[in-house]
DNA sequence: CTAAATACCAAGTGATTTACTAGGTAATAC
DNA sequence: GTATTACCTAGTAAATCACTTGGTATTTAG
């Protein structure tokens, strides 16, 4: 699993367009000015959505973008995928001198490692997103908050 | 949270440390030869290491590096900051005309699944992935993985 | 005391990635 | 028809990655 700023760009996208599509699509003319990414910038990012079904572009005036399937169908790691291609990290393919030395014993840890934070962020919908964001919105000053209180501690 | 090969190679090296440092140092020619990484890349992610006391040096013929606390007391997150310096993704810093508007409702949600990430690899001790490699290697064929089968669904 | 082994340090480098600009073409609503 | 939007291609400065080179400092072995 890769995690880059460009990951973040991609979702920060995408939770706009879960927000704001609820009638009619969204322009990345709007999205560009509500987060302040570049609109060519995007334009490489929805094309990789695009590529993915996770976005459904319409032209015209009066056109934008819609999500391609339902908020909940859509998890993080399915966008982060779209756009940050996944690299293969170890070397050795399985093959090779590899297998059986100690080398291969930290690759199939750090394997099993990626595995797990991929399925922590595949678990994760942009539905999931929206409705922990509407509950702030509503509650407030309500200590209920789903992700704990987060007070910047991955700091 | 950003996780880059960088911080795949510092966790690599370390677990590569942690499995092999149980007596003696460890030299760093060892973990490259292990691992197949540059020995001058390594001195790099280790002098990070070391500045964030994650590993302890010594010099001279019979020498290397041994963990700079216990395996346990060191977990994913710490690694991955170490040698991956934390970039703040928004610009908005809490100030300026962002707040209140949509764009900083995204930038909440990320923040706080951003912490999310970071609580989880925090949990994740060095000592805990030694364990679970221990583990594999006694049983081999027992269906007790404790992190799921892990058929790189991840890719 | 000398030589080797190790950590430690600094500078530079080609390849890649990032976030962006510039300059288009294609489709559609009005 | 014209404006608006998506869609496409190429280029680019800056940063990052993984590495090489060429050292210095410290400690052990002999």
């Amino acid at each position: 699993m890769r995690l880059s700023t460009k990951g973040r760009y991609a979702v920060t996208a995408m939770l706009d367009l879960a927000l704001n599509g609820k009638n009619g699509p969204v322009t990345l003319a709007e999205i560009s000015e509500n987060q302040g990414i570049s609109l060519s910038y995007l334009e490489q990012l929805f094309a990789a959505l695009r590529n993915k079904d996770l976005v459904r572009g319409v032209r015209g005036p009066g056109g934008g973008y819609y999500l391609g399937k339902s908020a909940d169908e859509i998890s993080i790691a399915n966008i982060i995928c779209a756009v940050d291609e996944w690299v293969e990290f170890t070397r050795c393919g399985g093959r090779q001198n590899c297998s059986g030395g100690a080398r291969c014993l930290t690759h199939t840890l750090w394997d099993d490692l990626s595995s797990e934070i991929f399925n922590f962020l595949a678990d994760i919908s942009l539905g999931d997103l929206v409705r922990r964001n509407l509950g702030k919105k509503e509650e407030e000053d309500s200590p209920l908050s789903v992700v704990g209180d987060s007070n910047s501690q991955a700091a």
